[in-house]
Formats: C-alpha cells, sequence, structure tokens
DNA sequence: GTCTATACTTCGATAGAC
DNA sequence: GTCTATCGAAGTATAGAC
C-alpha cells in the first residue's frame, strides 16, 4: 500500500539527463575509484544538479547498480559478437587481454566486498559471464584437438582469466617485471595450436 | 627547519596503544572494507578517542600504511620459514592457497587504485613478493625436473598467482562453479610430479 | 599520553516551489 | 523535469588544557 503522498517521484528510465548522469558516474569510478562518486561530484561532472541523482535514482547503490548493468550488458554483448565472428582460440586470448574495464572491474569487486545490493549484481553477472566464455572456450579447445582428458575446459577457463587478472592489476601497480615474456609465452603455445597461415 | 611551535606532536612507534589502533583498523578493513576504516570507527572499535589516531598518525593515508606494511611483512617472513622448512611445489602451492589475506588483498588494491602513496608501498611490497616466490618456484620446479624450456618459472609463477587470485575473488562473490575440479586438476598434476611416498 | 572542544568539509537524502 | 533550500550525520584534522 502507498503512503498517503506517494513514496517519492522517480525519472524516467529512457530520459537524456539520465544517460547522462550515467557517463558521469562510470567516469569518475574508473578514473578516480568509486568513493569519488558522490551525488554532488557526479552532478557536477554531468554540468547539472546534484538533486537530480536522487531524483533519477533512488540511493547511490542503485546508481551504482545501475552503472555496472549497462557497462556488464554491453561487454557481454560485444563477447558474444565476437565468438560468434571468429571462435578461435587466439581470439578468445586476445578478448580476455583487453585492458579496457580493468580499472572498472577493480573498483566494482572491491564495492562488492561491503554493499550487498552490489555484490548479488555482479555474482549473477560473473555467472552469465563465465557460462558463455566457458561454451566458447570448451568449442575452442575442442576444435584444435585438445581434448577435456588433457585439460578440462573450466581449468584452462580460470588458468586464462586468473592469468589476465593478475597482468592487468600489476600493471595497474606499475608492477610488470615477466609480463612480456609470459605474454609471448602463451602466444608461442596458440601459435603452435592454431598455426597462422 | 622547524616551525615555531613545532609541526605538531606524534605517538612513540612502540606504543601499545598505537598497536591497539592499528589492530583495530586491520579488523575493519577485513570486515567491513575500508571506506569503514574512519578515525572515529577505529578509536571505537579499539575503545579509545577517536583524536588519538591523529596523535599516532598524522593522516588516515599513514594509518593505512602502517597497517598494510605491518601485515606484508609478516607475510613475507612466514612465506620464507615455511620455503626453509619445505621448498616443494605441493608446499607452494598450499602457501598460495592458504585463504586467509584474501579481503585484506582486495581491499589493498582497490585503495591503491586511488591513493598514491598507498599504491607506491604496496608495489613495493609486490616486487619483493614477487621475487622470493619466484626463486622458491624455480628451485621446485628443477627439483621436480622441469626445465625453463618446458615452462619458464615466472609463466609459472603468474600463472598460479592468477589462479588462486581469481578462485579466492570468485568465492567472496560467492560464484564457485568449477571450483573444486580445478582445484583437484592441480592437485593431481603436483602429485604426479611429486608422488606421495 | 589522553582528554575536551571545535573548525571545517562533504556527504545522502528529502521537501516543496516553479 | 529541474530548481532552491535545508536537515542531520559523518568525516578529517587541529588547538590547547590536563
Amino acid at each position: 500500500m502507498a503512503t498517503s503522498s506517494g513514496p517519492r517521484r522517480i525519472g524516467a528510465a529512457d530520459s537524456k539527463t539520465r544517460a547522462q548522469l550515467l557517463d558521469a558516474a562510470e567516469q569518475l569510478l574508473v578514473e578516480e575509484g568509486y568513493a569519488a562518486v558522490t551525488s554532488r561530484r557526479v552532478g557536477a561532472r554531468a554540468g547539472l544538479k546534484p538533486q537530480l541523482v536522487h531524483y533519477y535514482f533512488r540511493t547511490m547503490d542503485d546508481l551504482f547498480i545501475e552503472v555496472f548493468r549497462r557497462r556488464a550488458d554491453q561487454n557481454l554483448a560485444a563477447f558474444e559478437r565476437a565468438v560468434v565472428a571468429d571462435s578461435s582460440l587466439r581470439t578468445l586470448w586476445k578478448l580476455n587481454t583487453d585492458p579496457r574495464g580493468a580499472a572498472f572491474t577493480i573498483e566494482f569487486v572491491a564495492l562488492a566486498n561491503h554493499r550487498k545490493a552490489i555484490r548479488a549484481e555482479i555474482a549473477r553477472y560473473a555467472e552469465r559471464s563465465r557460462a558463455a566464455q566457458l561454451e566458447a572456450l570448451a568449442a575452442a579447445l575442442t576444435a584444435d584437438g585438445i581434448g577435456p582428458d588433457r585439460i578440462p575446459p573450466i581449468v584452462a577457463l580460470l588458468l586464462m582469466t586468473g592469468l589476465t587478472q593478475v597482468l592487468s592489476l600489476e600493471r595497474g601497480l606499475g608492477v610488470t617485471a615477466g609480463h612480456d615474456a609470459t605474454l609471448s609465452f602463451v602466444q608461442d603455445v596458440i601459435d603452435r595450436l592454431e598455426p597462422v597461415r
């Protein structure tokens, strides 16, 4: 049952202003970390009044969730488009090492660590993303003649994900010793499995 | 040259009160994330006045750095003690999968993302830790008959680090599909290289 | 070494006029 | 849909008495 005067007005989901606020929030998040994403600063970055943040998003958590969902959906769609075009191991590796979005991911994992609503949203995306990647990788390994007895696809996926993750994380710290050697080692393995013609 | 009245008093490094504040800060960090580590909450957790935080640590950044340094030194010392006692691949893997300190690491990486002084401190530790682990892993691989032509130690190290990292990160999100299969796969590999007698 | 007191800033969120 | 105005809470940091 609604209260007497209505809980509070909320802006339309297809508003242009709303999209501008999401853009501003995402920029701040990537450039300065989630602590910089406050209603006041998001408003200023968008050239709008901070109160509009609370008009379009009930709480700051809602804003974070919408920022995450928007980007996550885009990433997943891009991955699936790329795999349809070319599902080779080489392509999957290239998609995984794409550095864009590394800062984005780190911030959200940190946020997830102490905000339940956000953790739930990220977990849902992680599972969807995992399923899509596992399917693609399993197919690529089979095509290259690597059966699950050699290495189960899930193991290969976790190794690949972990490796790209640790590389981008260390790069963020300015620690890059051994990175080039590792990248060319992986590239050699792929080149041997999938000779360039 | 010191200013007329002196910049500000600072507490002794061996103070018991100071150690209590560090303990409180570390607990808050692990349990609730770095956003919960405020002078007021640290003071309350330690059963002390919040102003004492500023007496023992000039700024909150200084406090974070001391928290990090203390734990990092302990971890590094423990690693080196363990390796001296037993430097097998099996032991190195076990040390790496130890879940304690996963939350700790995540919080500091997030912090490093937007606080320069902290990033520098973490980078220094990452390099020291990397060198120690690389040395130990290279020796273990050699002892097991795996030459650098099979897999360069740095590659093996980044794979191992990345894998344990992604596993603990996902566990934090509640996403654990495929984890058991992956852990037992790694265990099988180790068991084959280093048969239990 | 610890206390009280306090200056100053920034935050989330809401009410109500336009 | 956007504005002004504002409340109340929480944060960092400092000064100075005890």
